[in-house]
DNA sequence: TTAAATGCAAAGCTTTTGCAATACT
DNA sequence: AGTATTGCAAAAGCTTTGCATTTAA
């Protein structure tokens, strides 16, 4: 079982100290992890496996794509990534104990952050009504933003 | 611009009226057409183009993965079937106008179908808090079912 | 030194697409 | 008859896996 498993997260505060406890946990940091963990601390934003490969767009060197997917897998067992799963497309990847969650577009794509607190209200009636514990960190909540339905009714 | 773009939803009571509404559209009621239509019925629960395809496990003939999502795709352009993700599997089908929101346990794959208005107050909150229009009927939410929160608490 | 990690290639899974053959109206 | 639809095969998009080679500790 691992720390991601347990539901457990170690936020680190920077690369180095997310390579640190790479460290901790008797793994190696490597070039191609120092890599994905500075692609996710300089993005700002979750990336996609596909952009980290791709150094950010020319930001940072380039990695092979599917040593970037077990170093992802790695730093999540760590406790130190995140994925999640918005829509159709590639899986999101973020830095763990970031304090966010996000809403998402399905029409435009648009992914917003927000204070896990203002969903407090939405997982406790989840919880009281159906047993549902939703924490929408692994599956965000996907609607449509208000950009969008403002197009929507301009059409 | 299609039905299913426009929301406009076709309930269809049954296969032979879907396939009414389809020859209404100018479209042809085609074996295979008929088939995943029937299929769609016969389950009573929102299933995959793969067991469509496979006639739901011998039940009813089989037909073309690629057919049955063409054909699915037709269906839902005249709002006669609706579609929705859960988690990372296959999509799941099930006809328009049934009436139901899901619940998904992203850890057993449950789906719990409920009465869309109890989500209402879950709608409301998002629109009002973040301009979210969220409704849930093609990215359902997930969450840990009662059953799979009880088990983690056991063990 | 030596086990962990990499890079490349190939495969897996869901869904889409091209196209000649078929079947609905 | 004429066109919508099918079935097959191939490909696309995301992710995982096998394996020989490299590299961090």
């Amino acid at each position: 079982m691992t720390a991601a498993h347990l539901g457990v997260t170690v936020s680190a505060p920077s690369p180095a100290a997310a390579l640190s406890a790479l460290q901790g946990h008797g793994l190696r940091a490597s070039a191609a992890r120092r890599l994905v963990v500075e692609a996710l601390y300089a993005a700002g934003q979750p990336v996609t496996a596909e952009e980290i490969a791709a150094g950010l767009g020319g930001r940072l060197p380039t990695s092979d794509l599917a040593s970037v997917y077990r170093n992802l897998e790695t730093l999540e067992e760590c406790g130190l990534v995140r994925h999640f799963h918005v829509g159709h497309g590639a899986g999101m990847y973020a830095p763990a104990g970031d304090g966010r969650d996000y809403l998402a577009c399905e029409r435009c794509s648009a992914l917003r952050a927000v204070d896990p607190e203002s969903l407090a209200p939405v997982r406790e009636y989840l919880r009281r009504r159906f047993g549902l514990d939703a924490g929408f960190s692994h599956f965000p909540i996907v609607g449509r933003c208000s950009d969008c339905v403002q197009q929507e009714e301009r059409a």
